[in-house]
DNA sequence: CGCCAGGGCCATA
DNA sequence: TATGGCCATGGC
């Protein structure tokens, strides 16, 4: 299983090189685009996120009003709940006084811990939260890294968590890598390994179980 | 036109 | 624990 998960990472990354995912900016635009992402296509999130203008700081979500977040994140759909979800996240990054650092000095498992009795924060959301806003080293699992396990003989076990540890215990714990590994299988996702895949080409289509389908 | 996208909540059993 | 319904826009 590590040699699996250690040859795809390799011929992901000799495929694509580093993809560094949601590039600098500031942490709190991470944390908008990890929720209004849910479910979504990135590209509509990228025309919310651009709706908020000058407006993209938690102090302005903090004053704004639901109905005016809700119109303002429109594109990005789910938008009655997303505009609560951001009032929440935002609530709870208010306890370390929207201070990047503050929230940096906290321990990975009690920040985790808060995140996911937040409503709205589900798994992925949090660990997207504290991998690419804050810089935890903590391996983010979404639909595509399930579609990975299922097709590949890597037998993570089943469910979010026996999935993250699976990667975590097989890969050199490293924010950069973790950061690198997810993007590159969303690309490869997107590329090749569709729900309906298209493997010719696939870069790693040498270790799939599914080979010749 | 239908499918689906970097989920999560809630009710139900 | 594990399904199923629900939320909603926009690209293809």
């Amino acid at each position: 299983m590590r040699r699996t998960l250690s040859f795809i990472y390799e011929a992901l990354h000799a495929r694509y090189g580093e993809l560094r995912w949601w590039p600098a900016r500031t942490p709190y635009e991470v944390m908008v685009g990890a929720v209004l992402t849910q479910n979504t296509a990135w590209v509509n999130v990228e025309k919310a996120i651009a709706n908020f203008g000058e407006r993209l700081s938690p102090e302005a979500v903090a004053e704004a009003g639901i109905a005016e977040l809700a119109e303002t994140i429109r594109p990005a759909g789910f938008f009655n709940q997303k505009a609560a979800y951001l009032k929440e996240l935002t609530a709870w990054y208010a306890r370390y006084g929207y201070d990047a650092p503050s929230v940096q000095r906290e321990p990975l498992a009690k920040l985790r811990a808060e995140l996911l009795s937040t409503k709205g924060i589900g798994r992925e959301t949090a660990d997207s939260v504290l991998l690419y806003a804050f810089g935890f080293p903590t391996f983010v699992v979404d639909a595509y890294t399930v579609r990975l396990c299922d097709r590949y003989p890597i037998e993570a076990g089943k469910g979010y968590e026996a999935v993250k540890a699976c990667f975590e215990g097989n890969v050199e714990r490293s924010v950069g890598v973790y950061n690198n590994f997810h993007a590159l299988i969303v690309a490869n996702a997107k590329a090749h390994c569709r729900k309906r895949p298209v493997c010719g080409g696939c870069p790693v289509a040498e270790a799939c179980g599914r080979r010749g389908v």
